[in-house]
DNA sequence: GCAACAAATATGATGCATCATAATTATGAA
DNA sequence: TTCATAATTATGATGCATCATATTTGTTGC
């Protein structure tokens, strides 16, 4: 599942140390701001260094990691217009793919959804957050399966690769309703109502996201308290 | 512009052979099935084959190159399911530029659009197709800009990766209409309504490309017109 | 003690040697 | 002539040596 991103892909080296810095990020192992240099990270690989470079290449190219200097690779902060930027695009993107899950999701590909959403009860029950975690970011993961789109799959989990380190370090402040709007999309999907599906989809993108947006917020204020000139340009960034 | 992709990127080699590759990808001059081998184009550009094989994998990564076996690279050939797929994603993420774009635009950004569309009566009126193509596509890429996503505009530049060598290769058939479709667009934008420009980019991509899809359901049709499960090696299927 | 300069270190970039294996060609027997 | 097998070649993967330079650390003069 979360070889979405390259399909059919040739297995070398590079790619399994990819998607294993990929699960790390996912999982909010890597913290925003953590330095990852490729010498050490392939000694602790146990391989040389051109995988290791070779992913982190892939990375930065997707944003996931940057260069902040020529020899400065860190796991990036997000801000806020990004993350209202992403916050749009996931709208649309993962809006296209309820829809079309609704319109093709089979009695078994529903009853998977159902399962996954009972976990996830189950998981806030114990309050294990990062289970939770897991559990919702699958859910999303889940519909754009059943959607059949395996180009979009990819880019959303770029996507979601940007959003890791961020959701694991604010999940457990208030994520516990994150789950109350999952509930809606799975009526949707089980009416094969792929409008409703949509809306319940950016619904849960919007309410759920609250928290994160929140967060940032605060964030952004407490960096700079008295420079209002980049604060204030939150709603559109004047990125010309 | 162009350079959209990968912002504030460090500059390395295998970036400018990166870019080149795109280039020409988005330009036509590689064709679908195209091969390349790493060597060869180090040796081409005078490079060793360390940049060159890093932006290839990079261009494999977001599938705009393909990996047909461990030592096979080549331009890979478009399926009617995956422009489909591509098409409603652009829908979706080219509506929301537009959108944006429609309440952002300031007069001189829209100065820009009119000068571009002017330009591609001229080239059409040449019958310059090839400059028709890139005034298109530049367009198309100008709505992002002025709607001030740039992450938007890195996954949207990838798609159009995508679509270079597909484009290039079809456009000469019939796409003297493609233009008409971004008059309602500039209409839009200039009266600063967004859901419009959202539905005329839309019409765009859906009667525009009309064309293009024709073109590849012919290819699929003639590709196999008996056997289905041997012809189909050609291009690999099955994307469920 | 502090600041400015210098040496040392760290680190990504690049080139290249080597490896494993797929593709191609050559060889030879039927 | 044809097909099977072996030798050759081609090619991406991997590892590593070296380079340039940013960063850190140490030294020295004030």
């Amino acid at each position: 599942m979360t070889d979405a991103l390259d399909t059919l892909e040739h297995d070398n080296l590079g790619s399994t140390v990819y998607h294993l810095l990929c699960n790390a990020l996912i999982q909010g192992k890597l913290k925003p701001g953590e330095r990852l240099k490729i010498r050490e990270l392939a000694a602790r690989l146990g391989t040389s260094v051109t995988p290791v470079r070779d992913a982190i290449l892939r990375l930065v190219q997707e944003q996931a990691l940057a260069m902040k200097s020529a020899r400065d690779i860190r796991v990036p902060h997000m801000t806020v217009e990004r993350y209202l930027e992403i916050r749009a695009i996931r709208i649309k993107l993962e809006g296209l793919a309820a829809e079309m899950a609704a319109q093709n999701a089979t009695a078994d590909q529903i009853a998977l959804l159902e399962d996954l959403v009972r976990q996830n009860e189950q998981a806030l029950a114990d309050g294990d957050t990062a289970r939770g975690c897991d559990l919702n970011q699958r859910f999303h993961f889940a519909l754009v399966d059943i959607a059949g789109m395996p180009f979009l799959q990819g880019i959303l989990y770029r996507i979601w690769l940007q959003m890791g380190p961020l959701i694991a370090d604010i999940y457990g402040d208030g994520g516990d309703d994150m789950l109350d709007f999952h509930y809606p999309v799975l009526d949707a999907i089980r009416a094969h109502d792929g409008p409703a599906a949509a809306r319940a989809i950016s619904d849960d993108i919007l309410c759920g996201g609250q928290v994160i947006l929140q967060h940032l917020q605060a964030a952004a204020a407490a960096a700079e308290p008295a420079d209002a000139t980049a604060a204030s340009g939150t709603d559109h960034a004047g990125v010309d």
